[in-house]
RNA sequence: GUGGGUAUAGCUCAGCUGGUAGAGCGCCUGGUUGUGGUCCAGGAGGUCGCGGGUUCAAGCCCCGUUACUCACCCCA
């Protein structure tokens, strides 16, 4: 039956269990980046249209909420329709990242933060896209940036208080695809595409593991291009790894940028690190390098991020550097179990009708003392249901309560099994 | 923005070639059990997503519409 009390499409309710275990993880990636040396802040759910839609947020910008003006007039609406800009009827808007707020925010405060910045930034944000699986219209980014630091420094740290995260929440299998824009652009540029044709081209390279190098090449001659010699060139694109340049540096690769990828590697042997030049990522405000999470079960990317030296410029008027890494919470979350550790010190009080409130207060607050989080429940006719609920609800023991307990050595507990 | 699937009880779903709405689970009541996740009997609960159409008759066929969902595009 269709209920007219669902949430808004594409943004969910989240019951206890989901809950508990989304505070949990959130905590855990919180402490992480915590003990990295970042600092956190938060900015508000909306920015000035017109910020959101300076042309960094790349194709997001068009997915973005917007938020009408208070007050509009008829008048308005009708010289805006005649117009064509709609948009005009708008002076705000939710945020579809956390990149663009950050530039905002560090251009306000630049006098109140060190020289180099680093921030975490855990929050929601919107983007009108239509919903599908791990596809939400409402979901939480977990951001750190280091502003201000130009030197590979920055990624370094950032990678390895991501990879920490992974760990910390127990997600195995993970691995990092990294790429530079400098790599990139030397490709075209081998290719001799032109500079209008560039953002499509670098989107087809980007579907080079999921058309193959054939279905590439097509959609590169659809756009215009002359593609002779590309087809190999891609197939050395797909198996080049860390020995891309053995014996010799091939025509196509940026030796500078790959250099700088190779330190980096060097730098963290305890992440796993690959290297893959069709790597690309749709923000158009990358300058450097790019990095993306991946995990063999999922067809698309736990997180993503790069350096975007050009940004904070366009709010500030003079350049400063900065990397930013992205973690995709909703996407995280579906990946993991419940918390463990929670269930085991979670308890169920069992208790018939008519037993006397003092006396179950006086238990509970004694295990609650003991530590342990403490649910009661009145008995009712089909027991089973209501411990299959328990169980489910994060809870790993059940005591009953009878008549006579008095004291809480009278328990007996025994487990939940789900 | 493009395409596919689905919509029937609180939940998961049946419902034949059109002929008065069904099951399991959950819930309520009575009994049974009496350190207990058992069993038995009974009961409540449905504008069949919404709006039209065809028909003596529509949950079922036709048209429209909305919502959900999966995939594409793109993205976390």
């Amino acid at each position: 039956m269709a209920t007219p009390v669902t949430p808004p499409r594409g943004m969910r309710d989240f019951l206890p269990a989901d809950k508990a275990s989304r505070e949990h993880a959130l905590a855990v990636i919180r402490h992480s980046f915590t003990a990295h040396g970042f600092d956190e802040i938060e900015t508000p759910v909306m920015e000035d249209s017109a910020r959101l839609h300076s042309g960094l947020g790349g194709d997001n910008e068009k997915l973005a909420f917007a938020v009408m003006k208070r007050g509009l007039k008829p008048t308005d609406v009708a010289a805006a329709a005649e117009s064509g800009d709609l948009l005009a009827l708008a002076d705000l808007g939710l945020r579809f990242d956390l990149t663009v707020p950050l530039a905002r925010f560090y251009a306000t405060h630049r006098s109140e933060l060190p020289t180099v910045f680093r921030s975490i930034q855990i929050a929601p944000v919107w983007r009108a896209e239509r919903p599908q699986k791990g596809r939400y219209r409402q979901f939480v980014q977990c951001d750190i940036d280091i502003i201000g630091e130009a030197g590979m420094l920055a990624e370094i740290e950032l990678i390895t208080a991501t990879s920490a995260a992974l760990d910390a929440l127990g997600l195995t299998g993970c691995s990092i695809r990294i790429n530079d824009r400098r790599i990139l652009a030397a490709l075209l540029a081998h290719w001799n595409v032109p500079a209008d044709l560039s953002e499509r081209a670098l989107i087809t390279i980007d579907k080079l593991d999921k058309i193959g190098v054939d279905g590439v090449v097509a959609e590169l001659g659809s756009l215009g291009l002359v593609t002779a010699g590309i087809a190999e060139t891609l197939t050395a694109l797909g198996d080049a790894g860390w020995d891309a340049a053995e014996p010799v540096a091939p025509a196509w690769l940026d030796q500078d940028a790959y250099g700088d990828l190779l330190a980096l590697r060097a730098a963290m042997p305890g992440v796993r690190l690959d290297f893959d030049p069709t790597l690309v990522r749709g923000m158009g405000y990358y300058t450097g390098t790019i990095f993306e999470i991946s995990h063999p079960t999922l067809g698309y990317s736990l997180g993503g991020g790069g350096r975007y030296d050009g940004m904070i410029g366009r709010f500030l008027g003079t350049d400063v550097p900065a990397c930013g890494f992205s973690i995709g919470f909703e996407r995280i979350v579906d990946l993991l179990g419940a918390d463990a550790a929670s269930v085991e010190t979670s308890v169920v009080l069992v208790y018939d009708k008519g037993t006397d409130p003092a006396r179950l207060v006086a238990l509970k607050q004694t295990l609650v003392a003991e530590g342990l989080r403490v649910r009661l429940e009145q008995r009712t006719k089909n027991v089973k249901a209501l411990l299959e609920r328990a169980a489910a609800g994060g809870y790993g023991r059940y005591a009953f309560v009878a008549a006579a307990t008095e004291d809480v050595a009278a328990l007996d507990f025994r487990p939940l099994a789900g």
